[in-house]
DNA sequence: ATCGGGTACACGAGCTTGGC
DNA sequence: GCCAAGCTCGTGTACCCGAT
């Protein structure tokens, strides 16, 4: 599926809230900017002219998306600091920076100018991707697509399968989890009658209630195998909350077998599933919502995966995410487990 | 629907001017 | 020669419009 940048504000945050892919395309392009406060900027005469545009089409661009651009780094420089950007322009001037002498005849600021459109990088990244008529933005946003692509790849050693073990909650997310599993079927086995079925249906019961996928649709939409592990794929959010489900369950069960003094039925405990799911709605109201959203977030930006049930609660991939999953202090499970080994003993010992 | 063009007004720093 | 008021200029912002 080819996205079209220009349409989806959705996308287009997807992109810029990806430091890495960011990063990559400023060393891609070459396109120098002026360093002034840590950022690479760049006047709004520079970006037209980079896109071979009329100055007005930016500024139409800042009367039509000025939100969106301002939040990507787009800025109005007056007073002290647009005093202090003169003089870091003056002073690159002088040092003869050919990138900035070339593009056009005049001066980039107006020695009287009192206020001044500065984009970052990313800004003007963002412009590319709002533009419709500059060829040269056309062919930036194939390659910005194309950049993604490749950052998330060399990640993820092709497979974002594994994406979510990126992330430091995992392990003891997924170690508690097992736990809690543990507890879940061991209920199941004591309160439960003799069932092939219980545990499939039980689980696709929590599963419904959180993220409105039984386990075979998941499967599905993360084209998983049979002998690949459906919780291996979770995010930890959503692992501590199918932790808090199993916890929670197995002590609903436990209490309806004491008060029935035998074993419950199959058709009793999917009763009772309801009554707990009920008990607890607006307790996990909250959490289920912040799931839901991260899930159906990340999956569409990570793994170009669709969850139709969760459609709405699809936003954008946050900064923070992104470097969690990908940036320098994300790492593949091997390397998480051998750092939470002490983790993974306490949870043993317990 | 997008783009470039036009107009009008606001703003503030630098320049000009005129009175002392 | 000095100072402050007022003017000038480049820019931003917000409209509308017609051509393509």
């Amino acid at each position: 599926m080819v996205k079209d940048l220009t349409n989806s504000e959705l996308d287009r945050k997807n992109i810029l809230n990806n430091n890495l892919a960011v990063q990559e395309a400023y060393n891609y392009l070459g396109f120098q900017g002026i360093k002034f406060e840590g950022k690479f900027r760049y006047t709004k005469i520079q970006v037209a002219q980079y896109f071979e545009v009329d100055v007005r089409t930016i500024n139409r661009l800042l009367e039509n998306h000025r939100s969106e651009l301002d939040q990507h780094g787009h800025e109005v420089f007056a007073g002290n600091r647009l005093r202090l950007f003169k003089e870091a322009l003056s002073q690159l001037k002088d040092i003869d920076v050919p990138q900035l002498e070339d593009e056009g005849d005049g001066e980039l600021v107006g020695a009287r100018a009192t206020a001044l459109n500065v984009f970052t990088f990313k800004g003007f990244l963002n412009v590319a991707m709002l533009l419709q008529g500059s060829e040269r933005a056309r062919q930036l946003r194939a390659s910005i697509l194309d950049l993604v692509l490749d950052t998330l790849n060399q990640r993820l050693g092709g497979t974002t399968k594994y994406v979510n073990q990126r992330e430091q909650d995992y392990v003891p997310s997924a170690l508690r989890e097992f736990n809690y599993r543990q507890e879940f079927t061991n209920a199941l086995d004591k309160y439960i009658d003799q069932n092939q079925f219980k545990y499939g249906q039980l689980t696709d019961r929590i599963y419904m209630s959180i993220f409105k996928e039984k386990s075979k649709e998941y499967r599905q939409i993360l084209k998983l195998n049979t002998k690949e592990s459906v919780r291996a794929t979770m995010y930890s959010e959503v692992l501590d909350l199918v932790s808090a489900y199993e916890n929670g369950f197995s002590d609903y069960l436990r209490k309806a077998y004491e008060e029935k003094g035998e074993l419950l039925r199959l058709s009793e405990a999917n009763v009772l599933f309801k009554e707990f799911e009920e008990m607890t709605e607006m307790a996990f109201q909250p959490l289920k919502e912040k799931a839901r959203s991260l899930m159906a977030s990340r999956d569409m930006a990570f793994r170009d995966a669709l969850h139709e049930q969760l459609k709405e609660y699809i936003s954008e991939v946050s900064q923070e995410d992104f470097d969690k999953f990908l940036g320098e202090k994300s790492k593949s499970l091997e390397e998480r487990l051998s750092e939470n080994i002490d983790v993974f003993i306490r949870l043993k010992n317990k």
